[in-house]
DNA sequence: TAGATTGTTAATCGATTAACAATC
DNA sequence: TAGATTGTTAATCGATTAACAATC
């Protein structure tokens, strides 16, 4: 089975499985198309549309049922599926992100970090166990680390890529400004530069500006 | 004047702008959009079609000169003006944006952290001022702050983005995985949510998976 | 049943890719 | 000049929006 789905349509569907576990926790038990978009921000139609890339939801004409939508995406998507991380560089970013409280409760557990600053790795205060850059595959391969965070320098990023693949990683997110090139095409890669951020938002601002 | 460039393309052109900066501290002086492309993972057709949405480059025929091409995009997009930022959110993830490294020659400039918690104000280390987050309206306004990162817990996010608001700011990027609603739309906001990230890889991730 | 809501097909819109004449 | 490269128009592709019959 091979399943396609576009990339705009599985992040939306992912803030739907998200609210829908708020809503759990709220007693909310039937939503309409109409309510997951407007607290989302989004169209009904495009709900409806992304949701019709899922297989059968089952109740055509009646609301959704809160609980069973959200288990039928998760089953669906595998976002239910528990999975371990890793994060790759210990500076102030990646070590914010070691902790990150919001992974608490996400199915992602954090079981390692890395970093090639040995001075770091031994004082660095967390319950995570911490190993040095150059042990990240066999530690991915020996723990079962399917993702990764990347968040060491630009010039270090492309080789710790590739360390991460392979210790046989199967998705990153790459914090560093730099562009990872790989050639696998089973390795996914997303990539989030504050900076930049800061420079589209600038553009767009640049472009309302007058002088 | 009112310029329309796709997010897309003003995305893409920021990156090839910052690889410029890179180029320019090699030494290199000519470069051509192939040479681009292939540095950016980019096919040299997006390259062009992008610059071409900004006003006369100049030299058809010829490489780009390095140093213009990168004068002519900052000016042209406004991104190498200069802006303050603030960081609203302290904990783990804000404070370590509040001293991020690659901020320091990025043109933004981080003058304020703000959290609702005094304790935190107190006791962080940093040499940029720290406040309260009911001053925010009036630190924003007075300081001429145009840019923000919102890092605090998702139940919060929404009453700090109208006080960024209210104080004036004109570009967000929200760290929160809440969506924000605002009226205004001379305000741009970008989300970056680093457990959707990993759910949207996770999904990638199950659709490629057998079980 | 009547009103509301879904799921899907069709229509619009926008972005990417390709092609090529104009330029150096 | 000849080869390389740009800038832009046209063609393809994909995603969003709208519409509506089928369902509850």
């Amino acid at each position: 089975m091979k399943i396609e789905i576009p990339k705009p349509s599985l992040s939306r569907i992912c803030m739907v499985y998200n609210l829908l576990g708020e809503l759990e926790n709220e007693g909310v038990t039937l939503i309409s198309s109409n309510e997951i978009g407007a607290r989302l921000g989004l169209g009904a139609h495009s709900i409806r549309k992304d949701f019709s890339f899922l297989t059968e939801i089952g109740n055509s004409g009646a609301k959704y049922d809160v609980s069973n939508l959200r288990a039928h995406i998760g089953r669906e998507l595998k976002i239910n599926r528990k999975r371990k991380a890793c994060i790759a560089g210990l500076g102030r970013l990646g070590s914010a992100i070691l902790n990150y409280d919001m992974f608490s409760h996400s199915g992602y557990e954090i079981v390692a970090g890395f970093d090639s600053n040995i001075n770091i790795i031994e004082t660095l205060k967390t319950n995570i166990r911490l190993f040095p850059a150059y042990q990240i595959p066999d530690i991915v391969k020996n723990e079962g680390i399917e993702l990764a965070v990347i968040a060491v320098p630009a010039d270090a990023a492309q080789l710790t890529a590739e360390r991460l693949i392979t210790g046989g990683i199967r998705g990153i997110v790459n914090f560093s400004p730099s562009v990872i090139k790989i050639n696998s095409d089973s390795v996914f890669i997303s990539n989030i530069d504050v900076v930049k951020e800061f420079q589209v938002l600038s553009a767009f601002m640049g472009l309302n500006e007058e002088d």
